[in-house]
RNA sequence: ACGCCCAUAGCUCAGUUGGAUAGAGCACCAGUUUCCUAAACUGGGGGUCACAGGUUCAAUUCCUGUUGGGCGUACCA
């Protein structure tokens, strides 16, 4: 039996044979030649666009289409090609072509999808990389999501994948939580607490952001400036007026208006950040940790290892793994030698203050492609003291990760504000000649934001939306949903399927956008379960096992389906969607994950037309059923391999 | 100011290297449960693919410009 490749490949040799004897040897790359799904208003299966064809016979594609049509001879995979304008439609023997789906997918299983594209490939994908400051929230949730697919997309395709996470545990957002704690925190534990142990220390960076606004405060008052003009709220609505204001000259003064505001309120920021006790404190403290004091340390090693393990069970739920951690108060010393190295070979600049710097033309002439329009300025790789940057670590980090595994690529899949920075970074990889810097790549996506004149989200001013507490609240109505009408679910199971429906629902709402894009993500708004949404997934799977249930027998897995019983037009259908499934994997693997949920969706779609048109258990006939029970096995299968890349569980019942 | 990304139905989004009549879901309207799970299905209305040019036999898709939004241009990470 052919498999799905084969049967393809043969249907364009088959096409290609016929012309080819026509028009004798000519140039030609099969791959040019599409096959794509026919539309609906034609009777045909698929459908060839001859354009390609017609520019290097310097024939008109109409003629072209005609031409093969009245050349081509029936074989057993194909009825007849029809012309119809610049377009080769094509007739297939439908039974052969659902055989060869079927019995793919029966027998690649769990593995029908995937590929060796990246067979012997190994490459690491960094995500995820929080603040060790405070807990998960809903933007973090997508950074864990789109790692994590893209980790389990790429193995699907063969590659062997290493999931890293770059913990930020330092600096200075660190030591503000920590002094939070020790000013007010009164020896609480998440055990006296019953609190999780992120959530506990991210209530202390909240409460240093409180404490030190009320400082602020104190000093407006103390030196009589007013802050009232540079309330966020007054600078909203400004800005809202601007937006709103058609007269040209009005729009200019009202922006000037703004961005004068802007400075003082900068300035006065600045003020009052130097006289701040706070400010001062954290920074001593900051100090000390750089020192390695015991008792900062010690403080610092307690709170962290709190949020750690409260991280740990966020990714548990979400599903996040990771072979290896990387910590920041490990690597960030770790890229000076090479700074220092590079400053040696005259790659680097090294400034009157004693600061090492990066040139811009420098950069520009390493990676002349990335800053082809980008204006740059020189960029800092070693402050004057000696210390670390964010740049400085990450060389230092790049090269670990080589030196601690052999690596085709290595991924960073961070949000898009960082753009510029991981083309700067590569670019420094390159110039130090590192042989495995070509292999670095960063995979953006768009950020999570609030609704517009809701600001950013900012888990200190209480604007996030925990990812714990959404979890939570999803699951609650989806055990409501599951307890309202015929509970299907058994009391031991409701728990975990309940848990498992919502995750779907989030993992879906999440990957359905593509990576491009901004996601706006409204607090005061439940992500849905009904619709094109993860359970409505998960219920067309539960639907089949309810079939399967019922049925008193189902296929032999040694025995082929009878395909010729399959004679609707949706079973068609379904069918032909299935076998779209490895191309779909295929080019998700392009960092597309999006493209696998619509076609979940779309599989979805069909299955549940199919499901409410016909009956797939018929007693009257049971090969019928056993054909259509076959069906549903397939489709099962694929949605379940779909679904697992993105790291949704199926359930059985809901 | 400059650079990068985005703009498709009232709303949220698909549209895989340019190809046949631009698709879903939500919302709205009208239907479907003696029948394998109604978290579903069927039908209906709703589009100048932001705007203006250009390239092409063919542009939502590529190029240029304009407008609107997001992000960036830190001795923050």
């Amino acid at each position: 039996m052919l498999n799905l490749n084969g049967y393809f490949s043969k249907v364009k040799e088959e096409i290609f044979s016929s012309f080819k004897e026509k028009y004798g040897s000519l140039e030609f790359d099969l791959d040019q030649l599409k096959i794509e799904k026919a539309p609906e208003k034609e009777d045909a299966e698929f459908g060839i666009p001859c354009f390609p064809l017609g520019r290097v016979l310097k024939k008109s594609p109409v003629q072209v289409a005609t031409e093969i049509a009245e050349a081509f001879e029936a074989s057993d995979l194909i009825e007849k090609l029809q012309a119809v304008g610049p377009y080769l439609n094509v007739y297939i023997n439908r039974q052969a072509f659902m055989a060869c789906v079927c019995a793919s997918v029966r027998q690649d299983k769990n593995r029908f999808g995937s590929s060796f594209m990246g067979k012997g490939k190994r490459v690491m994908v960094e995500y995820s990389s929080p603040n060790t400051n405070k807990p998960l929230h809903i933007g973090h949730v997508r950074n864990n999501l789109v790692g994590m697919t893209i980790s389990r997309i790429l193995e699907f395709n063969g590659y062997e994948v290493i999931k890293v996470n770059l913990i930020n545990d330092r600096g200075i957002h660190i030591c503000k939580s920590m002094l939070a704690y020790e000013k007010w925190g009164e020896g609480e534990t998440p055990e006296s607490s019953g609190k999780k142990g992120d959530h506990l220390v991210g209530e202390y960076y909240v409460r240093f952001d409180r404490e030190l606004k009320k400082e602020k405060e104190e000093y407006a008052t103390k030196v009589g400036f007013d802050q009232g003009t540079l309330d966020k709220e007054f600078i909203r609505k400004k800005r809202e007026d601007m937006r709103q204001c058609s007269d040209k000259e009005e729009k200019k003064k009202l922006r000037q208006e703004i961005s004068d505001l802007a400075k003082k309120g900068e300035a006065f920021e600045q003020e009052f950040l130097a006289n701040s006790q706070y400010t001062e404190e954290a920074q001593g403290m900051l100090q000390k940790w750089e020192q390695g004091d015991e008792d900062v340390r010690s403080l610092w090693k307690k709170m962290n290892d709190w949020v750690l393990a409260g991280f740990e069970d966020t990714y548990a739920i979400l599903g996040c793994e990771f072979e290896k951690l990387y910590f920041e108060s490990d690597t960030y010393t770790l890229g000076r030698k090479f700074v220092e190295e590079g400053l040696g070979k005259g790659l680097f600049e090294r400034y009157k203050d004693g600061s090492i710097w990066v040139k811009a033309e420098k950069l520009k002439e390493a990676a002349p492609k990335s800053f082809k329009k980008v204006q740059l300025n020189d960029k800092l790789l070693l402050r004057k003291d000696g210390t670390s940057v964010y740049m400085t670590q990450d060389i230092g980090t790049a090269a670990l990760k080589n030196e601690d595994y052999t690596l085709d690529r290595s991924l960073y899949v961070v949000a898009e504000e960082q753009n510029l920075h991981f083309k700067i970074l590569f670019a420094v990889l390159e110039m130090l000649g590192f042989p495995w810097a070509c292999g670095c790549e960063h995979v953006p996506y768009g950020m999570v934001i609030l609704p517009r004149g809701m600001g950013k989200i900012k888990s200190r001013e209480g604007t996030a939306v925990d990812a714990d507490d959404l979890i939570q609240e999803m699951k609650g109505r989806a055990e409501e949903k599951i307890r309202d009408g015929e509970v299907r679910v058994s009391e031991e199971q409701i728990e975990d399927t309940s848990l498992k429906v919502a995750l779907s629902a989030l993992k879906l709402f999440m990957l359905q956008v593509s990576l491009d894009k901004t996601v706006q993500f409204d607090p005061h708004e439940v992500i849905e379960f009904y619709g094109d949404t993860g359970p409505a997934i998960l219920y067309s799977y539960a639907r089949i096992q309810g079939i399967f249930r019922k049925a008193e027998i189902l296929p032999d897995e040694e025995k082929s389906i009878d395909v010729s019983l399959l004679t609707t037009s949706e079973e068609f259908a379904l069918l032909q969607m299935v076998s779209e499934f490895p191309d779909t994997v295929k080019t998700a693997c392009n960092y597309n994950p999006h493209l696998l949920v619509s076609y979940l969706l779309t599989l979805k779609k069909n299955f549940s037309s199919y499901y409410g048109k016909e009956k797939v258990i018929n007693e009257d006939n049971q090969a019928l059923t056993l054909a259509r029970l076959g069906l549903c096995q397939v489709v099962a299968q694929t949605i379940q391999n779909g679904l697992s890349l993105l790291g949704i569980e199926v359930v059985d019942n809901m």
